[in-house]
DNA sequence: GAGTCGTGGGC
DNA sequence: TGCCCAAGACT
């Protein structure tokens, strides 16, 4: 059920790029350049995940890694720890793959349509739109969440927008808004301007309204629906898991392990973790270490999208004098090399209360 | 369609 | 404090 048909949709587009020039974010700093690969870079990042926090990582990451060829020659191993702290660690194991298919199979040219560009590992519809409309100025129209909350509420589209027929009529609705577009529309200023709406006007708590350039047209605000759209995703209750850590410290190092490349903190950097205290003394027993004077530390809990982990950590500092040989997928990390390598969040913390003064991020 | 995948900010 | 969700994509 929605009342598109009563939305004006003429000037729309035009509406937006307008208020985008005016009143929209202009410096950011992945803006100004029409250079694909720091486009693509900052889509990426930018998947769930707000401005403030990319901006940073960004930064960082495009100082080493400045352009395609650059991090198609880097391994994976030297590109997480640029990645660590962001989440969705998936998105960097693709990003380097996907430079790599481009200069190994596309002789290094970026592709140029939006429909080739999706085409690429970790890059959808509204990823690849995006990046086609800010580099090459394609009309195709992109639909996140930013755009959703406009176009749920100046529409009238009720319904989950995650689901399939919403989804579909929100696609459909942004593709109209382009089609009844001027031919010289900016699609930079406009696919941006939806973005700014939706970040600075349209937001999900206290909308703007009266700061918004499409309020005399928008569905929400005339029938004052604005805080039921749109519509929230129904959600089931969290999961609780619990584990034990532990810190095997020795010489100056931490024993770290990799995790696997599928699944939570994929290609990470962890501590050894276990299911309780019990299995991690009998897995230290059959290593040759005994368990017997580790020390219990405050346990921390993290809170993922799905489930939230309480964290029971261990510290276990050895007495002998030489290291043990690591299991496979381990590795004896020197403490001041922990600010270089890829931990996640919950382990950096952990650790950083435990060595202060070695300046981790 | 429903799960999986991180972390931090806002209220 | 707990809950929602952010420039989504993939299985």
């Amino acid at each position: 059920m929605s009342s598109t048909d009563a939305a004006p949709a003429a000037g729309f587009a035009e509406t937006v790029v307008r208020w985008q020039r005016a009143s929209g974010r202009h410096g950011l700093p992945w803006q100004g350049t029409r250079d694909p690969y720091r486009i693509w870079l900052s889509e990426i990042m930018l998947q769930q995940t707000q401005v403030a926090t990319v901006v940073d990582y960004y930064l960082r990451f495009l100082a080493r890694f400045p352009d395609l060829r650059t991090l198609a020659a880097a391994s994976q191993d030297e590109v997480m720890p640029y990645w660590a702290g962001l989440g969705y660690y998936a998105r960097a194991r693709n990003l380097h793959r996907c430079a790599r298919e481009i200069c190994e199979r596309l002789g290094g040219a970026f592709p140029r349509r939006a429909e080739d560009i999706a085409q690429l590992p970790g890059i959808g519809r509204s990823t690849a739109a995006a990046i086609a409309a800010f580099a090459y100025g394609e009309r195709a129209p992109i639909m996140d969440g930013n755009v959703k909350r406009v176009f749920t509420r100046y529409f009238g589209i009720y319904g989950n927008p995650a689901a399939r027929a919403v989804e579909l009529q929100l696609w459909d609705t942004a593709q109209a808004m382009l089609d009844a577009a001027d031919a010289s529309l900016d699609m930079g200023a406009y696919t941006q301007g939806l973005m700014d709406l939706g970040a600075g006007c349209c937001t999900r708590g206290k909308p703007a309204c009266t700061l918004c350039p499409l309020a005399g047209g928008c569905y929400a605000r005339i029938n004052a629906k604005q805080h039921e759209l749109p519509a929230p995703k129904p959600r089931k209750q969290a999961e609780e898991r619990q584990c034990a850590m532990l810190i095997l410290e020795q010489d100056g190092c931490v024993l770290l392990e990799q995790r696997p490349s599928s699944g939570i903190w994929g290609g990470l950097w962890c501590l050894p973790q276990y299911d309780d205290a019990q299995a991690m003394r009998a897995a230290c027993r059959s290593q040759g270490t005994d368990p017997g004077p580790a020390q219990r530390m405050a346990a921390l809990s993290h809170t993922f999208t799905h489930f939230k982990l309480h964290i029971e950590p261990w510290l276990l500092r050895g007495a002998a004098p030489r290291l043990r040989q690591p299991a496979p997928g381990q590795a004896w990390t020197p403490v001041a090399a922990l600010a270089d390598t890829a931990l996640p969040a919950p382990v950096r913390k952990l650790l950083c209360g435990l060595y202060p003064t070695d300046g981790l991020l």
